[in-house]
DNA sequence: CGATAGTTTGACACAGCTCAATAGGCGTGG
DNA sequence: CCACGCCTATTGAGCTGTGTCAAACTATCG
């Protein structure tokens, strides 16, 4: 490597040369320039398993890009029912702007690595830079997509057909590759049996017992609990109810 | 009035003079000089109960804010089984940026007027104007947080406290004025028994029953079916279950 | 190999659904 | 003004899918 190619790359901070989310996340936005302000004020973090990253009615400081792992975000009624209303995979961004306060919860359902910045730093650069806040809106309109389609999972689907539609998001999004359109599809399930409960509105049972008629009718082989194999994403689909 | 007066005025185009939306709406976030271009382009319309304004799936060739009236964002499986996944109210705007197909199907569950614009001129005007992507993140971002708090409802909560959500949820948007928080409550219901049930995810049936004992219990009172006075708004949230 | 947390399975209860009949609101026409 | 018909809402009776409670099973890890 010769000194003009180092100079070359410095452009990019070292941070973020490998980064995903510099490719299809938010700081895609940002000339080399702002990314180098950036990264100065970023730091990654690994974070463990069931580890609260945001508390609900929680002063939240910094943002963050989300680089590997599965993080879930809940609301609680005053009872303790519990409702999960969204999961996030990378290359998602976390983090609700222009309010201080957080309403809901977010935490760590699988071990996940995040590139946090502050929340200042952020909003700064979102007034110099409108296409920083257009991808911005881009993936909070994604996501009240995909909140509405699980409306109409949670409203109007039966307990088998939550599950199957649960199972299908999972396959769609865990491969980071991206969505390869195979008949097969293999991966760890990143929530408990719990955690799929609250996020289709059932109980653990329920869910149980509708994973083992699916894996019955050879839909899915389940190893270990948690490892998955939809034998035809398919028929998987047919399941799910649309 | 002089003719000072008059040019002076002349600024702010008269189709939006006395208008909710460049107040509270989107296009509060446009120079005069930029309504005056988008007011030549735009067109109010009123709708009739019932009429379909977005079909699913359809080209989009409009965008427009909602001046009043209700509009229901509903999604079908392909059984016909049904979920209303978003109501709009003045001044909310109408229309998926960025998409060029809706996903879903909007109609207007009462009387409506709108203020349309052709979908290439907001779009234009977005790239010109920070600001108004802004609002239109603002806005998305308010969307999402409704669309979360629902899930909640859809998920979690029993048949008696849908449907105290659901009159809490209409006693605090119908008026225009703003939230007044006063213990009694009236207002006429924009939606039928049916619509109910499809945004409650419950049958008409359950709604129905719900809403006799809510009657019954003096929380509410109901004269033709349409016309509802809440009693007591403290204790319709306690219903309501948060 | 025992302890612990997560999962599955079974038996039963009940909230909400289905089907069916009745009642009420409202426009039309005599 | 009443009579009729249509549409929407209410009420009732019985059924069923999912919840509840309890026990057994399995994986993981010290």
């Amino acid at each position: 490597m010769t000194i003009r190619q180092d100079i070359h790359n410095s452009e990019i901070p070292v941070l973020c040369q490998s980064c995903e989310a510099r490719h299809r996340g938010l700081c895609g936005a940002l000339e080399p320039s702002q990314l180098v302000v950036l990264a100065k004020q970023s730091w990654k973090q690994q974070v463990e398993t069931g580890s609260e990253l945001v508390g609900d009615a929680e002063k939240v400081a910094s943002y963050s890009n989300v680089l590997s792992g599965v993080i879930k975000l809940s609301k609680t009624l005053a009872d303790g029912r519990q409702q999960i209303v969204g999961l996030q995979f990378a290359p998602d961004f976390l983090g609700r702007p222009f309010k201080a306060e957080s309403a809901l919860n977010a935490e760590a359902a699988t071990e996940v690595s995040l590139c946090s910045f502050p929340k200042a730093s952020i909003e700064r650069m979102m007034k110099e830079s409108p296409e920083l806040e257009h991808r911005l809106l881009v993936q909070t309109l994604k996501e009240l997509d995909e909140a509405r389609d699980w409306m109409v999972t949670l409203g109007r689907k039966t307990a088998s057909e939550k599950v199957a539609s649960f199972l299908l998001l999972i396959a769609r999004n865990i491969d980071p590759a991206g969505p390869a359109p195979q008949k097969e599809v293999v991966f760890d399930l990143p929530l408990t049996r719990a955690d799929i409960a609250d996020f289709l509105g059932l109980t653990i049972e329920t869910v149980s017992r509708q994973m083992t008629i699916l894996r019955k009718d050879g839909v899915i082989a389940i190893e270990n609990n948690r490892h998955v194999t939809v034998r035809d994403m398919e028929r998987l689909g047919r399941r799910a109810g649309d």
